[in-house]
DNA sequence: TCTACTCTTTGGACTATACCAATATTTAGG
DNA sequence: CCTAAATATTGGTATAGTCCAAAGAGTAGA
């Protein structure tokens, strides 16, 4: 079992620091001659490696060494951008779309809506150290929330729009964490290839007054995350 | 992109009930043959199943199809065998050892003791319907609870013989959950082959009195689990 | 009927190679 | 010096086998 002595050799790299966080490995082709074997197995060991969260790989352009998780707690209010800085990491988010749409039916039975009402739906790329980590889609009920749209979603947190120009602040937290792989559109935008092992957190949130907000489902790049949190159990 | 035909094809099928949950599929030799391809591109599609959660394979026994995934709440108390029966599933555990030994450097750090102090370890495997779905690993500060190994861990949960003996219950619980992947005996144990992608949950617990009490590691075979929880926000 | 041994099938691991398309790099041109 | 086109490199996907050890099935013996 050869693969298991490529593995070391690359884990042991890392943890001397000869390989450093977010530093590219050379070229599959020149890994498998230092390690006299093929690029199938060769991959075979650096795809062990990635689920195991030490290495990532970027489509086509290589693979790189995992840099350490980002923690996340989904019981806190922080936005992804507060949690990054709280941690001294640089946080970076794309807007893909914000519009306004009909809901699907997924999206309808998550807000407990009527097929085809008028929802929003955002749809962003967040990043760490400019490496996309996060693709996050909002589900949100159009009518707690009109025009929306109008405020400068590029710029500010959805969650200080709501408080801030509708008095609305999450309260209670409805939350699920899968494992799955990112596919398609959401793998590229996270410049993956499809089949990479992601963390799945689906959220539904609910206002002061116990109303329904919004739900967002986040993909995670599976190395870039650890949950972390603290229950009070009321027995 | 072959693959993805194969994929679908096998989805197709999970979908149609023509392959029932946990039915085994055909050996790899048939399936390449029957989708007229190389067993290697036949595996990479499994592979990508088995990280979506759709397959799962046991060591050397082939590929089966993925059940429903139990749902798990790290914030209730809830132990294993009763969260199972809560959701209609069949639970069995497996004491793999349970012993009092020397805590280890990582052991002895979770706990907040020094190194070597004397501590439990109860290792267990845990089935639903007969198919192992999560190793844990207990860490137990021994001074709390004399004479714990001479109670029948083997047929009582822990956290009963804590309540029912020793007058000590959960009360806060700290959690962290990460990815990653089954390796060794953890993977033997679970008849996993090395690589399987898993989720790890360790725990913290402590008391009433707010006393630190033990600690666990779980590695779940990822499709087996789905972590589904609510967050109320003090503000 | 149950156990122990044998044979067959099967999954795990590996070699060697090939083609394509998307990157990355180099080169030529304005 | 910067941009655009040509070239080289590289990752993604696939083929066609091979060898081995574990698991499963079948068989013979107690």
């Amino acid at each position: 079992m050869q693969y298991l002595k490529i593995k070391d050799a690359i884990v042991e790299q890392i943890e001397d620091g000869m390989l450093t966080a977010r530093q590219k490995l050379p070229a599959e082709r020149k890994l498998a001659e230092a390690f006299d074997t093929t690029r199938v197995t060769l991959r075979e060991a650096l795809s062990m490696l990635e689920a195991e969260g030490r290495v990532y790989r970027e489509d086509r352009r290589g693979w790189f060494v995992s840099p350490e998780p980002m923690s996340y707690d989904p019981t806190q209010t922080l936005n992804f951008t507060n949690m990054a800085l709280a941690q001294q990491r640089q946080p970076r988010t794309e807007l893909l779309a914000a519009k306004q749409v009909l809901a699907s039916k997924h999206a309808a039975k998550k807000l407990e809506l009527p097929p085809f009402s008028d929802i929003y739906r955002v749809d962003r790329v967040r990043y760490l150290e400019e490496r996309p980590v996060l693709y996050v889609t909002n589900f949100i009920r159009a009518e707690l929330f009109p025009d929306l749209l109008k405020r400068d979603c590029s710029r500010n947190s959805l969650t200080d729009i709501y408080r801030e120009h509708y008095g609305v602040e999450y309260q209670r937290i409805r939350y699920r964490i899968t494992t799955s792989s990112l596919q398609g559109e959401i793998a590229q935008a996270l410049r993956a290839t499809a089949g990479t092992p992601a963390m799945v957190v689906e959220r539904i949130n609910y206002s002061q007054t116990g109303e329904l907000i919004d739900c967002d489902i986040e993909y995670w790049r599976h190395d870039a995350i650890t949950i972390d949190s603290i229950a009070e159990l009321s027995a």
